[in-house]
DNA sequence: GGGTGGCCTG
DNA sequence: CAGGCCACCC
């Protein structure tokens, strides 16, 4: 078939935009820049009324508005905007918190998200000590409980606490504006709102179950405030060690510290062990003090000493931190933190290994305060419609992957099996560049391009066990045994958390059993357990499966959980069908436990997968337009040709598998038909695509091969 | 009213 | 890719 389209060269180039034609016509080039820049072919209904856009002979018409005039669902007043540019493609990478994962998949795996729960733990515990040596009065004890959380949210982001004031600043008087009126500069609006929106949505995610606040920050490195993480990590990092020793989990510190003394050179240890006793408790004091001081100082005076002294029964403290001005409280903490004000300031005391897990341990704290100060102040503040300052976590997008590089370039990329700490480049979208990899023994990171599974990443493990020999590979040479300690304790800020949580374990019961680590058993019951289990409960707050979304115990076990492999297939199994209907999806996915919110997540895909194909479509369409193509049937497409090019790289893109020879007969179709489409100027009416897509696309879907329901389906992806 | 699919946005 | 929204369809 083939052939005879792609027999004559010239015409074909002339057709299809073809790198080197396009380079001689100057002016097509052009038209994806316009395109991209302003999104607009066409009608920009959001950006520009009359974009410069030079769009091809086409008309461009300036539909100013945005209102939506779809006549459909979907079929848009025709959107020529928007197409789909590297940039867009790559647009997430930098935010993707997916990072985190790749460290619990290639072999950190749950370990890894102890953390925050041990920060949990801390701050409950913290609460709790506080309450129990502390009955003077019921209500300071509120009170002051309200205010810790609430300083803990501060906390979260310390170095956000600046932003945070600025946004929030109008109201010093947190008492009892801080919930209604702050918060809000995005949300002015809201403030009557049940629900609360955050940034703009107040939906619940329908495919990432709702995960507790502290999972959220589990997953999630990136968050604005890398400077907080910075101070947390550096402050810790320069105290630890020996206090733990004492600490009633000894045995366990010491472990940490053996395993810690391979990968850090002998005197930075001892030089944390020096600092560590002196100040250890001082800094954990000091951090809450500082955070309370900061509650305090902007709701009064009057509450700081009772909060202090009710603080530490121990009263290793006493010491009342600055006010919130001087957030960075004096004091060893605050050097710190000043020290590491940032990019690079800190580094100063850094050596490599701790900039690693800098870069790769994300302090519980942060996030994990912040997701609790918000639910706490929930309860707090129940009738407070609108959250404190500190609450709106904001939404973080779990993408389920970017199969870009496949495991098989990573391992090669792994190459002796040290990790790629690519995470020096996380922010970078590009495809991975090969780093040398710096022999770390701290978590290891994959490429956050790396399937990493969604939020699930607990389980990455697990599930990537039966389909990825990466995986396997990766584990074997860089996963520790069981014994293994959880990396979450390498990194000295951990030791303290884990201090807080173990002597407080029992206090915090009452608060965080939603949040404990799933046991798999659990999770297993949960699964079984139909619809509740499934993270279908995406309304309940807490929606804590998503945590662990499904666990696959080996392989013929299901799992609930769509993973970067899944994601892989599906877009292979676009070749095949671009309108599959959720049962036949099902179909071929035969190892997951479908739910509402998996089968929706997995119709979404594909519904992604047209945007970008008709986005294509059109794109090229009006390039073939604009190179003085005039019968549709003179467009030929090749598979040598720059849109078939795109196409395969988008969903074959480590070329998998043979991409079946009808796919290009079906996107020749479509792209002649949205080149007739345009050149008659329907694409001035509405819903200009839908024809095409009802009538044409969707019933050029064929039959996927069988082979794709094969459990071993996914290993043959790599 | 639920399901579906497209558009827009991040 | 995901979330949200919306319009359509049944």
């Amino acid at each position: 078939m083939e052939n005879s389209q792609t027999t004559t060269p010239h015409t074909t180039s002339a057709l299809v935009p073809q790198p080197s034609t396009l380079e001689g016509h100057h002016h097509n080039i052009l038209v994806d820049d316009h395109h991209r820049s302003s999104s607009s072919g066409g009608r920009t209904f959001l950006k520009s009324t009359a974009t410069s856009s030079s769009s091809p002979s086409s008309n461009i018409t300036p539909t100013t508005r945005r209102t939506r005039h779809r006549v459909d669902a979907g079929e848009p007043r025709g959107c020529f905007n928007n197409y789909y540019s590297p940039r867009n493609i790559f647009q997430n990478s930098s935010s993707s918190p997916i990072s985190t994962n790749l460290v619990g998949n290639s072999s950190a795996p749950e370990y890894y998200f102890q953390p925050m729960k041990m920060l949990s733990d801390f701050i409950g515990n913290s609460h709790s000590h506080f309450n129990s040596h502390n009955n003077t009065a019921a209500s300071q004890l509120l009170l002051r409980e309200m205010l810790q959380k609430k300083k803990i949210g501060y906390e979260d982001d310390v170095s956000e606490i600046s932003r945070e004031r600025e946004n929030q600043h109008s109201d010093e008087s947190i008492g009892c504006s801080s919930g209604v009126n702050n918060n809000n500069n995005n949300n002015n609006n809201n403030n009557n709102n049940e629900e609360i929106k955050i940034n703009g949505c107040k939906k619940r995610k329908l495919y990432q179950p709702q995960r507790s606040d502290f999972d959220d920050d589990q997953e999630d490195f990136k968050d604005p405030d890398d400077e907080l993480e910075m101070e947390y990590k550096h402050r810790d990092s320069a105290d630890e060690d020996e206090e733990m020793l004492k600490s009633p989990m000894a045995p366990l510190t010491r472990q940490l510290l053996t395993c810690e003394r391979k990968q850090i050179p002998r005197s930075i240890l001892q030089s944390w062990k020096e600092n560590f006793k002196s100040t250890l408790m001082t800094h954990i004091n000091e951090l809450v003090d500082s955070q309370f001081n900061v509650l305090f100082g902007s709701i009064g005076n009057s509450l700081q000493h009772p909060a202090s002294n009710s603080h530490q029964p121990s009263s290793r403290q006493q010491s009342i931190t600055p006010p919130p001005s001087s957030i960075p409280s004096s004091g060893p903490s605050d050097q710190v933190l000043n020290k590491n004000h940032f990019n690079g300031g800190g580094s100063v005391l850094l050596n490599e290994n701790d900039k690693l897990r800098m870069r790769f341990y994300r302090p519980p704290y942060s996030s994990a305060l912040a997701g609790l100060a918000a639910s706490n102040n929930r309860d707090v503040y129940e009738d407070d419609g609108p959250l404190s300052l500190v609450v709106t976590p904001k939404k973080k997008r779990h993408k389920v992957t970017d199969t870009r590089l496949t495991p098989r370039a990573v391992s090669r990329l792994l190459g002796n099996g040290s990790t790629p700490s690519d995470h020096y480049m996380e922010s970078t979208p590009s495809p991975r560049p090969q780093m040398p990899s710096p022999p770390t023994s701290v978590p290891i990171s994959l490429p956050t391009s790396v399937a990493i599974p969604n939020p699930s990443l607990t389980e990455s493990r697990h599930l990537f066990a039966p389909y990825a020999p990466l995986f396997n590979s990766v584990r074997s040479s860089l996963e520790s045994p069981p014994t293994m300690i959880p990396h979450s304790m390498i990194n000295p800020a951990d030791y303290v958390q884990q201090l807080r949580e173990i002597s407080a374990a029992q206090q915090q019961a009452h608060r965080d059993l939603q949040r404990e680590p799933v046991h798999q058993q659990t999770i297993l019951e949960r699964e079984r357990g139909g619809s509740a289990g499934s993270a279908d409960s995406g309304d309940t707050t807490g929606g804590s499966f998503d945590i662990t979304p499904g666990v696959v115990y080996g392989p013929g076990h299901s799992s609930s959980t769509l993973t970067p492999m899944h994601l892989r297939k599906a877009k292979l199994m676009f070749f095949w069908v671009r309108y599959p209907s959720s049962a036949v999806l099902k179909m071929y996915f035969p190892d997951i436990k479908f739910n509402k919110n998996n089968t929706a997540q997995l119709v979404k895909w594909f519904s992604n997968f047209r945007e970008f194909y008709y986005i294509q479509m059109e794109k090229y369409a009006r390039q073939a337009l604009s190179e003085g193509i005039k019968i549709a049937e003179d467009i030929h497409v090749s598979t040598e040709n720059e849109l078939y090019r795109v196409l395969n790289l988008h969903y074959n893109r480590n070329n998998h598998i043979e991409v079946p020879t009808n796919f290009r007969y079906v996107v020749e179709q479509t792209l002649r038909e949205f080149f007739k489409a345009i050149q008659s100027g329907k694409d001035a009416e509405q819903s200009w695509k839908k024809a095409i897509y009802k009538q044409i696309i969707a019933r050029l879907d064929d039959p996927v091969p069988e082979y794709f329901k094969s459990p071993n389906f996914l290993e043959q992806l790599e």
